[in-house]
Parts: C-alpha cells; sequence; structure tokens
DNA sequence: GCAATAATGGGAACGGTTTTCATTACCGAT
DNA sequence: ATCGGTAATGAAAACCGTTCCCATTATTGC
C-alpha cells in the first residue's frame, strides 16, 4: 500500500547532481568506494520524494541491482548521520528518506487518508513561521518534520 | 531513553475532565466498562504530554495495576480511532499517545538531541499558518504533526 | 442470578530494523 | 601489477514494537 507519488511541479535538474556531491562527501569522509552505496545513491537521486527501505530494496532488485537489504539500511543511516538524506516518518512503523539538497530546498508532506498516497509540497511562509518558533523557544532546532493528514485535492473534490 | 519532560506552563484543570469525558463518550458509543480501558486513560489523563505503551505499561505495573499489553494497545487505538488522542511519533519506532482535548487545546514537540527529552511547545501563529497552508494545497486536513529536532533551550545554552 | 457476549491478558505471530559474521572488494604500500 | 590490511557487503539470525489468537474473566440486559 502507499503507492507514493507527488505533485511536485518544479525541481529542475542543476549543479554538481546529488549523487555525485553525497559520493564526493563520502570520500572527503574517508569512506571507501563500494557498490551497494552507489546504487542506493543512485537511486534516491532520480527521486523527487521518500522511499522506504524495503521499495528501495525492491527497486534495486528489479532493475538487475542485487543489493542486501542490510546494506541499504546501513547505506541510509551513513546517509542520515551525514545528514545528506531527510528520514520521513509518514506513521506506519516504516521510515522514508529522500535526497537532503544542500541548498536547503526541502518539502513537507501530506498523507492522503483516502488514496493513501503522500502529497509533497513546499511553502516558504511556513518555513519563515517555523523559524520564528524555532527563534521563540530559545532552541537551536537543526531541523523539523512536518505532516499534515488528511484528503488530498484529488480525494476531498470527489 | 527519552526521559519524557515538558516545558509546558499553563493548563489548567478545568471542565469535566478529560477522563470522564472520554468514558463518557465510550458507554455513548456502545462499549462495556473495563479495568484496563479505565486504568489507561486515568493514567493518560494525568499526563500533559505523550507516552508509549511500553511507558504506560510499566507506570501501571508500578503502580499496582496489571494490565496487558495488548489491553493497552486495544484501548490506545480506540481512543485513537474516535479521536480522543493524538499519536505522537518522535522516531525511533515507538509511536507515543497523548490526551485530545476537546478545544483543540494542541501542542506539538521538540526532540533534544543534546538530552533526549521531549519539549511540548504551543503557537497560535504557527496553526493559522497551518491552516493557511491546507487551504492553500486545496486538501481537506483533518490533523497534523510537527516534531521539530534540535538542542533544546538548556542544551543550547549550556 | 443467568446467559450472552464484550473485555482482558498471556503468548504466539508478524514485520521492520539491527546485529552478526563469513566473504568480497577496495586501496595504499610494495 | 600484486599483496595485505581492512572496509564494505549480504545472508541469516536476533531484536523489538505491535498485532493476532484464544481461553478466561467481567459486565450488562434480562
Ligand atoms: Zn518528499
Ligand atoms: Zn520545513
Ligand atoms: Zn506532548
Ligand atoms: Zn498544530
Amino acid at each position: 500500500m502507499t503507492t507514493a507519488a507527488h505533485s511536485h511541479s518544479g525541481h529542475a535538474h542543476e549543479g554538481p547532481s546529488w549523487s555525485e556531491h553525497v559520493l564526493a562527501r563520502f570520500e572527503r569522509e574517508g569512506f571507501r568506494a563500494g557498490g551497494a552505496r552507489a546504487a542506493v545513491v543512485e537511486l534516491l537521486a532520480e527521486q523527487d520524494c521518500c522511499l522506504s527501505a524495503q521499495e528501495i530494496f525492491d527497486r534495486l532488485r528489479g532493475g538487475g541491482r542485487s543489493v542486501g537489504i542490510a546494506s541499504i539500511y546501513r547505506v541510509l543511516d551513513q546517509l542520515f548521520q551525514l545528514q545528506l538524506v531527510q528520514r520521513v516518518d509518514v506513521g506506519g512503523g516504516v521510515a522514508r528518506f529522500e535526497a537532503a539538497h544542500p541548498g536547503g530546498d526541502h518539502h513537507h508532506h501530506l498523507l492522503c487518508n483516502g488514496c493513501g498516497r503522500v502529497v509533497a509540497f513546499e511553502d516558504a511562509a511556513l518555513e519563515a513561521e517555523l523559524d520564528r518558533v524555532a527563534e521563540r523557544l530559545g532552541a537551536r532546532v537543526a531541523g523539523h518534520e512536518l505532516v499534515l493528514h488528511g484528503a488530498c485535492a484529488d480525494c476531498s473534490r470527489g
């Protein structure tokens, strides 16, 4: 279930590509090269929204690449430690991951309880408000995660 | 780990108490009375932030009440279905639950990566902004969940 | 009280994630 | 180019939160 889809519009391919950026970072950080890591990074790079470990596993298998599920979790953890991916938790006990772009160009998610889709959205004013809240709390907020629950535009129109 | 604490200030005890409200609702809904449900509701009523099923289990055990973990999950699910509790997910694969007060008086959480505490906060302007976002998306948003990650006021001052 | 049946709790089952460990592959030194 | 030390990998087991199953207990209408 949860056929991940998105309502993104923009996101052109610019700059030194996320996967190159990531692989370079790994090398700089002293990691060795490895096929599993490259495969996961490459796959994540071509998504524009979150995937679960199992989804990554299935897609790599489908694409001929045989990567152990343990390696996938390992790579995801490494990426997360280096803040190169964002962990997205839409409930159901499964963690999802998506590329964290350096430009801070991040989005949030609406989980539709009608069709089960995950709809991504961005909102600059919301981000500004969140910054303001962080300041008011006196906390050094490194990141945030927001999930809206409800009926997406399609489902609420029907 | 994760010693749940809070920075709440307000929250006076007013009205017909959350537990009474909840128990009445269960009766109206055709449920029979039961010890496990009463115990869980009573415990949740005296918290001002979220508890996990295991934490509820431990506290009830500690308080002499022996309640099966299965019953706790069942009651939490019933409460959730009736929208009497809010499910809070601060990651780590454990679901937490807290009383949902009828007045819509809900709060959000900052997960401190320094001390591990969960700090609760409210912000009316943020809620308004979230409403605006929902409207812009054209979605019928039933609820939302926000988690901030970073160093709480105490930890970022140290 | 009595019967019907909902509520409960122990334990097994389940599914996602982590750990273990033997094997493979990378990379610097030779 | 080869070798050796060691990181990376993947299969399988372990782990852990949650759900399911079912025999027992407790509640409610009669
Ligand atoms: Zn996304
Ligand atoms: Zn944001
Ligand atoms: Zn809370
Ligand atoms: Zn809110």
